[in-house]
DNA sequence: TGAGCGGAGATTGTATACGATATTGATCGA
DNA sequence: TCGATCAATATCGTATACAATCTCCGCTCA
């Protein structure tokens, strides 16, 4: 979780994991520009492994690149925004279900725990960490709900959905969705699958209601400031 | 289409699509290791390029990369073979429907083409084609339905199809799934969004039902012959 | 005879070198 | 002064070289 890593030479796997951790909490803005020089400094390796690091980010739709100009943090249009919350209106109602069916106490009380830590980064402003953490609440549930292929999908769309939210969010301030997961881990508790799903489905229906079409914010930040080391 | 490149170099897409044919096509039967030095010959270019093709290929779901082992053609267990069809099953009918809302007859006809080829496949008893063409058929589905995201996801979910129906298909003669494509294209014509979801559903639940637990087939098999070049 | 143990060869992982392309900024002319 | 052109530089794309790891086969010894 950590942000500074060792200075010496990280793996792909971590040079992923703190890219992609940096553009979650948007200390990295959609359209800033990845060079593979910097990040080879940054993080102690060759451009060999930056560009692997970077292609894989490309994969989960995180980042962009353009052959011969670079990698750079993806700018999700609206229709692209409208279908990642299309595509998880169709995949997360089912697989809440699923959860709901299947949840053993430890699987409730780490949700517990996840969303106590929600509050805490809300009350802490950390719009970021509360944001990422949002999207892990729903990524456990997949894991709870034991499928596999749908939380791989799953992961790519709720790194998507950071990317469309630092975009499209209509008021920052407010991650109203405390009450929501509160009311999903009620219907998880129970074991009660059509309540899990029908809460799902409004989850992201709410959600979605709150993008905006507004167009999207100032621009791009340094790169060695957003990594913090 | 063709299987046969130039032999001078390729760039990574169409290595990409070489191999995924021969995948798709069961050329490449699962458990198939793919050695980079040979592939660099074949396709005559180094093993950056080489490489870069795998991971994409990993990424796709066609290819397991075990660390310093190497890249073989995935293997699904029954558990991913069941989770591939329950993600379609969540995808497929919905974009179905979006499709039946917005053919055009310029996507009737192309569609009626795609039938019409998968039947040539079949009778020319070319069952790997009849499959690929088959797969084309619900990404064709996907694209008339203006899905990008859900398209890329479906894309690979039908790679894996086709592995999966290469370890765990009933009976391997029999693609019965000719009159199902005919029933929907009739639904797409007809702008009747809630048939072709039924259709799209029932005919999801069909292919699943099909599938058996038996173990899988042969081993591997000459890479140079599965990709006759 | 068979299990355990090297070591040579094969194969993959990473770094570096070189070539191709894009970007920048200075110079020139209108 | 402004815009265009072109060289210098920055940056990315690909190939190659070297290092790390695994595999396989032959050897030793109980």
């Amino acid at each position: 979780m950590s942000v500074i890593a060792d200075s010496a030479s990280s793996t792909v796997e971590e040079i992923v994991a703190h890219l992609t951790e940096a553009v979650h909490e948007h200390r990295l803005q959609p359209g800033t520009k990845l060079r593979e020089d910097e990040l080879c400094e940054i993080f102690g390796v060759s451009r060999t492994l930056v560009r692997q690091a970077l292609r894989a980010m490309e994969y989960h739709g995180l980042l962009t690149i353009q052959k011969n100009r670079g990698a750079f943090v993806s700018k999700p249009t609206l229709k692209e925004a409208r279908e990642v919350f299309q595509a998880r209106a169709l995949l997360e109602p089912s697989t809440a279900r699923a959860a709901a069916e299947r949840a053993t106490p430890a699987d409730i009380s780490k949700l517990e725990r996840h969303i106590k830590n929600e509050h805490d980064a809300i009350d802490r402003d950390e719009a970021g960490l509360a944001l990422k953490l949002s999207g892990d609440f729903h990524l456990e549930i997949a894991r709870i709900a034991d499928q596999d292929t749908i939380e791989h999908f799953l992961r790519q769309l709720i790194s998507r959905s950071s990317l469309v939210i630092a975009l499209y969010w209509r008021r920052r301030n407010a991650l109203c969705e405390s009450n929501a997961h509160h009311a999903l881990l009620d219907a998880l508790r129970n074991q009660d699958g059509d309540t899990a799903d029908e809460l799902m489905k409004g989850h992201l229906l709410d959600l979605l209601s709150q993008l905006d079409l507004r167009e999207r914010k100032e621009g791009p930040v340094s790169l060695r400031d957003a990594l913090r080391r």
